[in-house]
DNA sequence: TATGAATGAGTATTCATTCAT
DNA sequence: AATGAATGAATACTCATTCAT
């Protein structure tokens, strides 16, 4: 039991590593098991068929993406509830970006697995759901900070969740694929002027 | 020569469809091929390798996206130039945005090869190049209007051209991946008041 | 030693469905231990390789097929001793084929075990020994119906032996494979009149 | 043109002789590339997947034996179309056993594949094709022989037609499982005595 | 006795590329 | 300029078997 689990782990850390580096449908098994450390179709054996692995892959990213990112807002602030819903979007949006600045495998994987869900054919439905979930999550809290008061009342929040993810997705890829070039520091500060000119009451 | 041509343009949108579809990776010659309507390996002997195709599709999309999106401006207002410079940025979002609701093959391709860009070792100079095209590009009209007065003194014209860049990539993505589940008139109206509050000088 | 027992014969009723279902080299040990509702390696791990468990479901199937032969035989009639030889061969053959309109797991698997014994390298003993037993038993209730004076004397035992198999055999197969085009009964009467033109005394 | 259908040729003998020897399932492409002295994966390319090379070597196998029954039967009788039926069932039966005794690849290859039918999940449409049309040969010669006052006229044509092509492949299989056991001489004599005493008009 | 974990060999299939015409 | 034929590499997946508990 034990040695199943650390056997996933690995297979799975490895496989974020590899994705992150040459995209998913370069992905081998053999390159997964190798960079594993096991027998070469070990990732076979376990997962049963790439699309398992690859959902395995997704599901364990943005679980730990996301807990990472609580756990860092809960480092800063000490109350999340109690913050007005407005800091919460900047502070997110904020880590967020902080991230890609030097990012994990993971991180880098969580970009590089959403780009593979723009091809028509790509069912990759674990990456969608995750999509979704982030915008119903988005609006939520857009609504409640229309309550306490922080977030403009006519802004439509569902169709700012879409903008604010579609966003954070879109400058997190930028500053992966021109880390050289661009100013990560000034991009974020722009980000937050952005949300907090777009949302705050004014 | 005239043949070469006409054969060369039948592969470069066959191909441009099959990206679309299926993906770079997965897009094979024998599949373009066939929907180009020529032998197996026509498109193997014409560009003489699969990078040089994919270069080549690159360069054909965006030169025909770009195009069509100064088209589409020079429809609605008669001049360009002594358009207020936000006013360039609001319409040409808004046109770019609203092409991704029923999109063309070589649309939904130009975001499906920004997406293969993500991984790391992904060496696709073609896409990079005019992705940071974009930004200089932007920046400039940025400078522009804060040199005319529509857009204000304090932004930062780099920073702003990245965040708008990613702005705009990463919600038309959503919208192609999300077609059905996003009310796209109420997101580009979103972006569209984002941009401005954003931009506009108060 | 009893729960031994019990799992051999979950294993074995397994097998055979498995084998009646794909063939045998497609049978694997993971769908036979499925559908005997154990792990997944018992079958590796009771019967020690592949051969040995398809050697001990080839005898098996046997037994049990000739046991439910005998019994029926004997339920319809009470003496198979004293029945003329010819009246034998007649009804062991139609209840043979009587069993086919709606076969059992192991009657199919007996006819595709069978059927695996045709490629030149198939080193399957197990069911090559129960054809020539078969063929050796047949030439001897020849040879009593030749005594009995219910069969042909100039009919050669051996050669008609062969025979009498091939044909049992063969018809059985085809109402397998063709269970939906063949008027079963129309069938079974047919072989029955070519028995007894063939071998009985004119 | 010429060198694509020589490769095919020599891809069909390999695969008939790797088939007659190792059995549908276990013939691998590598085995037949080898044996006609092609690269690895000449078969797959050409073919395009391994039940497209089956159907075409049972189609070629099917046309090859009964090309080579019909040139036998009219070396022996001048005219087949003038002979009383029967003894066309007859001929055609001995010259099909005859094969037997000494089969070439093809002929083995057409009992392993006929055996590969056996199991519930073959689906194998060429095979099973072919055995109907073989049916329904048999079934009008036997009408034919009825009209012409050879072949007895209470008989069953269709059930007929089933026994008698259960009774060729049935035999025709116990004479390649068991060649070295079998006096064949005899068993092909015995079978025409069955045929004749079964069909003959009394 | 039985189970879960892991391995290595084998297999079909896809595909860019090269060769010959 | 273009096509058909052939090749070699890569890849996911299956499976019997072995190891450890």
């Amino acid at each position: 039991m034990e040695r199943r689990e650390q056997s996933e782990q690995a297979l799975l850390a490895a496989a974020a590593e590899v994705i992150a580096e040459r995209g998913m449908p370069r992905a081998s098994f053999a390159e997964i098991a190798q960079r594993a450390g096991t027998s070469r179709n070990l990732p076979a054996h376990h997962f049963g068929s790439k699309d398992a692995l690859i959902a395995r892959v997704a599901e364990r990213i943005q679980e730990r993406v996301s807990a990472a990112t609580i756990s860092a807002i809960e480092a800063r602030d000490q109350d999340v509830d109690t913050l007005p819903a407005l800091e919460v979007v900047r502070t997110t949006v904020d880590l967020y970006l902080r991230r890609f600045e030097d990012p994990t495998p993971d991180e880098r994987a969580l970009i590089v697995m959403w780009g593979a869900t723009f091809p028509a054919e790509a069912e990759f439905e674990g990456m969608l759901e995750a999509d979704r979930r982030a915008y119903t999550g988005w609006a939520e809290v857009i609504r409640r900070g229309q309550d306490d008061g922080s977030i403009r009342a006519d802004a439509d929040p569902g169709a700012c969740a879409v903008v604010l993810h579609g966003l954070m997705r879109g400058v997190a890829a930028l500053l992966l694929t021109e880390a050289d070039a661009t100013d990560m520091t000034r991009v974020r500060a722009t980000v937050d002027e952005w949300i907090t000119s777009s949302l705050a009451r004014p």
